[in-house]
DNA sequence: GGCGTAACGGTTGAT
DNA sequence: TTATCAACCGTTACG
């Protein structure tokens, strides 16, 4: 099943992007348009905006044609307009109607997740989902070398906003991974004097327990029952987070390091699961 | 033509 | 177990 998948895909990445980006449509990711300026589609297949299919006749690197002078300029369009911008917003979502359908396109490369799409350069990603590794080296080792960011996307096919951002982080923080994604906020749960304390207890007896460290708390007489930390799962969790949070980081840091070190290994969700080894 | 960036739909994971 | 929410993702298109 897999295999077949992959082939799918293969099928899609070795075309030409020529080939590939004949047909596009926006499916999903992506800047919506205002309805206004899609005008700028060629006459031939301006209709239909419940379906939002469009037609174009693209060059690889897509909007070439999309955005050429080629005809006048479009009056309903915001940006050609003199009058102030605050009357016409930049940007606007779909309207429902026109909602990016996911399935039914044939650039929608289907996997057993659903998520495998092709970008205008030809190039398959996964909607919210960080490019694999490898492309992520690759674009870090290609700039190395003095390659334009331009080329970097184009040869990779990776958009040129991602190459941007990739190297952007890379220059700033000197790592080529992704942020963290998902999560909240770790919420306040105890002052920074409580959380002290229970610091301090842990370091005294790294074996005491989240319900004994509370114990304490409320024995010193470092807070009394109303402000003791105490959580929604169970009395201790608010504790038990302390603890992650101080005791538990160095952990997830290795644990972290590892994961990246076999990461290929563990792509049930990711985008390398879907491309195999294509990439190298 | 190249680049920075805003806005999008989507995913993730702690709460 | 489920829902919520805020972080992130890569893409597209504008300037």
């Amino acid at each position: 099943m897999l295999q077949r998948v992959n082939k799918i895909l293969l099928g899609v990445l070795s075309a030409s992007p020529k080939e590939t980006a004949i047909l596009w449509k926006q499916n999903g990711a992506g800047r919506a348009r205002p309805l206004s300026s899609r005008s700028r589609r060629p006459a031939s297949v301006s209709g239909n905006a419940g379906t939002d299919m469009r037609l174009l006749f693209l060059t690889p690197l897509g909007r070439r044609l999309m955005s050429g002078a080629s005809g006048p300029p479009d009056a309903n369009n915001p940006k050609n307009r003199s009058s102030p911008s605050g009357t016409v917003p930049r940007m606007m979502r779909p309207a429902p109607g026109q909602n990016y359908p996911r399935t039914g396109f044939p650039l929608e490369v289907s996997t057993p997740l659903g998520q495998g799409r092709v970008n205008q350069l030809g190039g398959v990603f996964i909607n919210g989902r960080p490019l694999p590794n490898h492309i992520r080296h690759k674009i870090v080792e290609m700039a190395h070398h003095g390659i334009r960011p331009c080329v970097i996307s184009r040869q990779l096919r990776v958009s040129h906003g991602c190459v941007s951002k990739i190297l952007c982080r890379y220059q700033e923080t000197g790592s080529i991974r992704p942020g963290a994604i998902g999560g909240s906020k770790p919420r306040q749960v105890a002052t920074p004097d409580v959380e002290k304390r229970i610091e301090e207890y842990k370091r005294e007896n790294p074996g005491m327990f989240s319900w004994e460290i509370r114990d304490k708390l409320l024995k010193d007489g470092v807070c009394d029952r109303s402000t003791v930390p105490s959580g929604e799962a169970s009395p201790v969790s608010s504790i038990s987070r302390v603890l992650r949070a101080r005791f538990g980081k160095k952990d997830d840091e290795d644990e972290c390091d590892k994961k990246d070190e076999d990461g290929e290994k563990k792509t049930k969700h990711s985008i390398d699961g879907i491309l195999g080894d294509k990439g190298n």
